[in-house]
DNA sequence: CGAAAATGTCACGAAACCGTCACTTTTTCG
DNA sequence: CGAAAAAGTGACGGTTTCGTGACATTTTCG
């Protein structure tokens, strides 16, 4: 998951306090506590979520969410509403602005953090679902299965998102500071060599159905998913 | 699509202005002018969605909807308010309840039919009435009843519709939160852990008969159902 | 009303998974 | 040939994730 959540918020203590638990949570937060910063910040870093406070200084909160709604780059950028208790009136006119939920001040943490998270699910497509096969490998990515030879193949997470990498893209060298980019994500950092060892791993895991031979090492380069010059051994 | 519309309204002459527009628009109209006969139709022949007006004799509609988000049978059911003009507070106090969307009246006849639809795409694609069997089980929806075998598996109201959406999708992995968004229901917000214990409930009531292995564990995914993997333990 | 059933949450422990490291093997090239 | 570089291998500690039993609360129903 790991979503980026931007929250537009002028008091300091509720800003934290909000940041603390959406971190807990398994976010990362970005934090601005005015419209201009926080436009600043979608600009360079179009976050996946914005959390905005109704009342700001200078550009009000509703204003922004117009804003955003405006402009093409920022249209279906997913908008929750701070609303103080009372304010009802407020927050229908924030829905019909183009904000997709809100929520009361003062909140729950959990009921924050799960609207978050119902928003952020009816956003997302379904992407790369589709079937993919080859060298008598067959990976399911809707199924989370891998078959070779229609016997299930017994791998963890990360070796499955590398598997689903290296068949996506087959044919074709990759080195380990893409596959850490593609496969782990951008902002981790963990060591080039930890990519070998799940080579390794996944490459054990294929073993035993004679199919190893399909993650090739490029030596000086990186590694590779092929049908072609798998038999050449 | 011919999706069965409750609708809900006192007035006369509004219910079968709404009426006509809806059956104009290819939908199955029921009608009901107050709470208490909404409920009983409800009952017998749980629509697809129902159209409550706010102002109704008795049981008002945000009582209503409130009491039918309560239930079991109906938590999931999509409620449209109808409110009128300048009444703000009504609307969000109606969001709040449960309801999944407001007409403001008075309505333009195109908008009530565009919001209806709007709701019912945001539905899960209906997961139908119809008997689903799936290696040794057999779920029959109408008679809400699990056999397994032949033998009657007693299951809770929440794990056999935990049980009946995963058979109605087997084969594929759900992560814990859509499993909670399509068979609890939007509005609820639990904690995601509480799907291990149902799904811990639903394993345990089919391992009498041997077929607790049906549903699998999907280490950082979710879970599934699936009659292919289930012989290899 | 009162017993039984169902539900959501928590705490604890086991198992899986991950990243790193040290060490070995293979390849490259002067 | 022999040293250096690159990749393979096995192991280990720390973390995450999941299963499980227990419990308090709510709902259902006699």
């Amino acid at each position: 998951m790991a979503a980026n959540v931007l929250v537009v918020e002028d008091e300091l203590a509720i800003l934290e306090l909000i940041a603390v638990n959406l971190e807990q949570a398994g976010f990362h937060v970005l934090r601005a506590s005015e419209a201009e910063t926080a436009l600043r910040l979608i600009g360079e870093a179009l976050p996946d979520l914005v959390l905005i406070d109704w009342m700001l200084p200078g550009l009000s909160g509703i204003e922004l969410v117009r804003r955003l709604r405006r402009e093409e780059r920022t249209r279906a950028l997913p908008l929750i509403l701070l609303t103080a208790r009372g304010a009802e009136v407020d927050k229908v006119l924030g829905l019909e602005a183009g904000a997709d939920d809100y929520v009361t001040k003062p909140f729950s943490p959990r009921e924050l953090v799960a609207r978050i998270r119902a928003v952020l699910r009816r956003r997302r497509p379904e992407v790369g679902e589709e079937v993919l096969e080859a060298g008598g490998l067959r990976l399911d990515p809707a199924a989370r299965r891998v078959l070779a030879e229609g016997r299930v193949v017994a791998l963890g997470p990360t070796e499955f998102r590398l598997l689903h990498f290296l068949m996506a893209h087959p044919e074709r060298v990759h080195s380990r500071s893409q596959l850490l980019d593609r496969v782990w994500g951008d902002h981790v950092f963990v060591e080039e060599r930890t990519v070998d060892v799940h080579v390794r791993r996944l490459r054990a895991a294929l073993e035993p159905y004679g199919m190893a031979a399909l993650i090739q090492t490029v030596r000086g380069a990186g590694y590779r998913f092929s049908v072609q010059t798998a038999q050449e051994a």
